[in-house]
DNA sequence: TTGATTTGACCTCC
DNA sequence: GGAGGTCAAATCAA
């Protein structure tokens, strides 16, 4: 299955005279990914206060055996550069016999292959640091006959919890960013089903707790500007102007009970059976809050009826903690 | 001091 | 033997 970006790419865009009708056909496509994605979890999607997609951000689906990926996730930190593993002086033998102290277990599974049947959730995203769950890594290797190297992941309940799920991510090769302008894609291959608590805290692939902040008052003309515009995860709030994702609060312009509502309520919502509008139509408050679906890619709609994602993509540079969003 | 990241070595499968 | 996957020491930023 793909999700055809081109179709409702551009839709969602400011200003497109026929918007409504595209972010029609986009809200179909959410509902037929997150079907893919979560079908024991897809909500109706009429009946569904939801407002994310997929679509806005390359995300595309290969194949899907695998429950949702679900709460925010910190970008990964990037830190300092990595060093050469030293072992002069070690003995060979020594060398040889490095993990011998683990357990057959551990052994048996060092550089074991995946095997035949495992499941597996292929994705094709431009943010692939953005889906969820927090991951840990531990290797990166030059895959051969690819441009660039994979990454390999594994959910940073692994130890604590043996929670089994991992995830690999590989830059494509065509996704460069450079030929056709996008940003680039990278295949995300996600091993195993999450047993952490994480994964069960929550029932609905959601973001629970979300802010997007504008700094300045909202101008339905330029929404989100983009040279100051950043995303960030609520452990670090943005220090910077722009979108900032943080707890369910509402800040700055002191808004009213009316302005405000609830967290939910401030989340765009379906009328009909087809379009997404904002219950309350936000009017002057500077902060809004969400509480909903937001998965990776973010897609969110936004006061202007354009949409958060498409500010993503068309708008640099948006950076999801330390890490480009979009790389571009 | 802590914990995430880097990266070469090591292990297993084909 | 090659390639993919994993380990774990070294490093560095918070």
């Amino acid at each position: 299955m793909q999700l055809n970006r081109g179709a409702v790419g551009g839709a969602h865009g400011r200003g497109a005279p026929d918007g409504m009708q595209l972010r029609c056909r986009e809200r179909e496509l959410v509902a037929q990914l997150h079907e893919l994605l979560f079908p024991s979890t897809t909500p109706s999607a009429a009946g569904s206060s939801m407002s994310w997609s997929a679509s806005s951000a390359n995300l595309s689906l290969e194949h899907c055996s695998l429950p949702p990926v679900k709460t925010p996730a910190s970008c990964g930190k990037r830190r300092g550069k990595g060093s050469k593993r030293v072992r002069e002086g070690q003995p060979q033998q020594e060398q040889k016999q490095r993990g011998g102290g683990c357990s057959t277990a551990t052994k048996a599974a060092r550089g074991r292959r995946r095997k035949e049947g495992t499941p597996t959730t292929t994705i094709v995203t431009t943010v692939p640091d953005f889906d969820g769950y927090q991951w840990k890594k531990y290797g990166q290797k030059h895959i051969e006959a690819a441009q660039y190297p994979r990454s390999y992941y594994r959910c940073t309940n692994s130890m604590d919890q043996a929670c089994p799920a991992k995830r690999t991510v590989q830059r494509n090769d065509d996704g460069d960013g450079d030929g056709d302008g996008g940003p680039p894609k990278y295949t995300v291959v996600y091993i195993s089903e999450h047993s952490c608590k994480a994964a069960e805290a929550v029932a609905a692939p959601v973001i629970l707790e979300t802010t997007v902040v504008r700094t300045k008052t909202p101008d339905t003309a330029a929404v989100f500007p983009g040279s100051s515009s950043a995303v960030s995860t609520g452990t670090q709030p943005s220090a910077t102007s722009g979108i900032t994702w943080s707890g369910c609060t509402v800040a700055g312009a002191n808004p009213t009970p009316s302005e405000r509502g609830d967290c939910s309520s401030l989340f765009a919502v379906v009328h009909g059976d087809c379009c997404w509008e904002w219950d309350p139509a936000p009017t002057s408050f500077q902060e809004m809050d969400f509480a909903g679906p937001i998965m990776s890619p973010v897609h969110v709609a936004a006061t202007d009826g354009s949409w958060i994602s498409d500010l993503f993509v068309n708008e640099s540079p948006f950076v999801l903690n330390s890490c480009q969003l979009f790389g571009f």
